[in-house]
DNA sequence: GCCGTTTTCGGCCCGACTGTTTTCAGTCG
């Protein structure tokens, strides 16, 4: 087994897991978990990198110990101190580290005092008992400590981006109701277009933070009550999704709405360009002293850091500092960009709604163009489109075309990528469409060089104009399929071939990173609704959140372009 | 364990809430 970055990345944060157990250095620990999360984003295959033979490029956080330890790892599939560390510590007892309220110190405690090693024992302990004995236990934490196994044995994971803004728009109008709020937002991983989201933050302005606290945590859909302090509550609703609250005063909205946004990777970097002036930055402001310099806004924050006001979406911190302070930030691309979409399905297929339907819907999203791709015939499930129906569908758009104003209907299809990597339909059948998107609906679990090859073949079809959700995940249900996206970009960009990012809640796919590897290898993006009804064209704004976080400008996406400009491109 | 246009040593983001305390440690975000 060839190792990835992302076995990297899990090494690291199991010795970092270690480490606090032991008690260790806490900067040597955060070294571990910093360059965990550089690698697991790095798009450079390390360890086929060192294959090759070359060196391990410079990366920020990674000095000559972890350098030797990638190495290391590449070489051999073992870390000889991950080893060490795993005969110091019990089997199991990280994952004790992963219920709430549980840190390293009291696992340590319930280890070394109860020889407590895994989530059953520590489940019987905590009812015969036990733990309230050990000091700095109680038996508040000994309750908390059940519920938590007990919650965590219902796992509920994190919400995707679509359903977590509907209960944030809900709670928030329950807030602007509450006494005294003048200004309430969803901030965190929601505002920053996060394809899931483990948990809301949401901010108010108001002078009275108790009572806004008080008024939060009596919200019907409320299950527990977490926290209830004078600026800060916490809650789970009844769905299991966390929601946390932080009450600041006007003055201190823009600061608290940087820092509740985040990431947390994006405020350190901020606080240590404020240190690097003498300044301190927190939720309430940048200070000199105990004199605020900025507060109130977040444009006033970032410019007496001397940078330029950073889009939400961007803050991972993965450059966007750097380009910042040089004034070279994108032009980020923003939904009325969008001049048509490239991908629905309409009641010939599995959609619901009729061609015209589906055409003054467009219209009314403000698109202008509107290619129909519905499914092939190897698709039975889906009514999949035979030569014959497609010839049909073909016609009747070119009869409804006239008769529409304001949009124009393209013809295409969804053609279904074999298991060989031959398409789902003949050539004769595809040369005549203005759009062909290639897709993957089976054999997701092929090896990693079986898929590949199966994908690359299909991007030779020189029909082919597009590749449907290169990666086939399904949020939650399906992890994406085995495959050297990388590859799959090259060759995209080689062969003039847009990569779709389809907008649709369940996939989101391209993931941000890799719209970023489009954007880097200068391969163009699609993004599209892939909707199924004429309700769905809503969801271009979680593809525009997603490409947004992928640096994604206007230029860099294929329907951006007026339709003469994207016919020209069709054609060549 | 990393890092440096003040530094190769001595720093490393910062504050709120809870529970168990009797002034604070641990955890979390």
């Amino acid at each position: 087994m060839p190792t990835t970055n992302a076995d990297i990345a899990a090494a690291f944060e199991q010795i970092a897991d270690l480490l606090e157990l032991q008690d260790a250095n806490p900067f040597r620990v955060r070294a571990y978990r910093n360059a965990a999360r550089v690698v697991g984003e790095l798009k450079l295959d390390l360890a086929a990198q060192l294959a090759a033979g070359k060196p391990l490029p410079k990366l920020p956080g990674i000095g000559p110990d972890l350098s030797a330890k990638i190495q290391e790892f590449a070489a051999t599939g073992h870390l000889a101190a991950l080893d060490r560390l795993r005969k110091e510590v019990p089997a199991g007892v990280t994952d004790l580290l992963q219920l709430p309220g549980l840190g390293p110190k009291r696992v340590r405690a319930l280890y070394e005092e109860l020889h407590v090693h895994t989530l059953p024992q520590l489940l019987r302990a905590a009812r015969d008992g036990r733990i309230r004995s050990l000091p700095g236990f109680g038996s508040k934490t000994e309750e908390r400590i059940v519920a938590a196994i007990n919650q965590k044995l219902g796992e509920v994971k994190r919400f995707k981006l679509a359903v977590a803004a509907q209960y944030a728009d809900a709670l928030l109008t329950h807030l602007r109701a509450g006494p005294g709020v003048k200004q309430a937002i969803a901030a965190g991983s929601l505002r920053r277009c996060r394809d899931t989201v483990g948990d809301l933050d949401l901010l108010v302005t108001a002078a009275d933070g108790a009572a806004v606290c008080r008024h939060f945590a009596s919200y019907p859909d409320v299950r527990d009550v977490l926290q209830l302090g004078d600026t800060k509550a916490s809650v789970v609703l009844k769905s299991g999704l966390q929601v946390d609250l932080r009450v600041v005063p006007p003055a201190s909205y823009g600061a608290a709405l940087l820092y509740f946004t985040g990431s947390k990777a994006h405020n350190i970097r901020l606080r240590n360009l404020a240190l690097d002036r003498g300044l301190k930055l927190n939720e309430y402001g940048l200070f000199k002293g105990d004199r605020a310099l900025a507060g109130a806004t977040e444009e006033e924050v970032y410019e007496r850091l001397k940078l330029p006001w950073i889009a939400p979406e961007l803050r991972e911190d993965r450059g966007e500092i750097e380009a910042a302070s040089k004034g070279r930030l994108p032009r980020l691309i923003e939904l009325a960009d969008l001049r048509g979409d490239l991908h629905v399905h309409t009641n010939w297929s599995d959609g619901t709604a009729s061609l015209e339907a589906m055409a003054q819907a467009a219209r009314a999203h403000g698109l202008s163009y509107l290619a129909i791709s519905e499914h092939s015939r190897r698709l039975t499930v889906a009514h999949g489109l035979d030569p014959v129906r497609l010839a049909k569908q073909v016609h009747e758009i070119e009869r409804l075309n006239p008769a529409l104003s304001g949009v124009q209907l393209l013809t295409g299809i969804e053609v279904d990528i074999l298991d060989d990597g031959a398409l789902d339909l003949p050539d004769a059948a595809l040369a005549p469409l203005d759009v062909v998107i290639a897709a993957v609906h089976s054999k997701f679990n092929l090896p990693r060089a079986k898929q590949t090859a199966r994908i690359l073949a299909a991007l030779e079809n020189p029909h082919v104009k597009i590749l449907a959700h290169p990666l086939g995940r399904l949020i939650d249900q399906r992890d994406p399929y085995d495959v050297d996206m990388p590859a799959i970009v090259r060759k995209c960009k080689a062969r003039g071939i847009a990569l779709e990012l389809n907008a649709h809640p369940e996939r989101l796919d391209l993931t941000d990173l890799h719209c970023r590897m489009a954007k880097d290898e200068g391969a163009l993006v699609a993004i599209n609704s892939d909707a199924h009804s004429v309700h769905e064209f809503d969801n271009l704004a979680h593809g525009i959140g997603q490409a947004r976080r992928g640096w994604l400008e206007a230029g860099d996406v294929l329907n951006t372009r007026p339709l003469v400009a994207l016919r020209n491109w069709l054609k060549r």
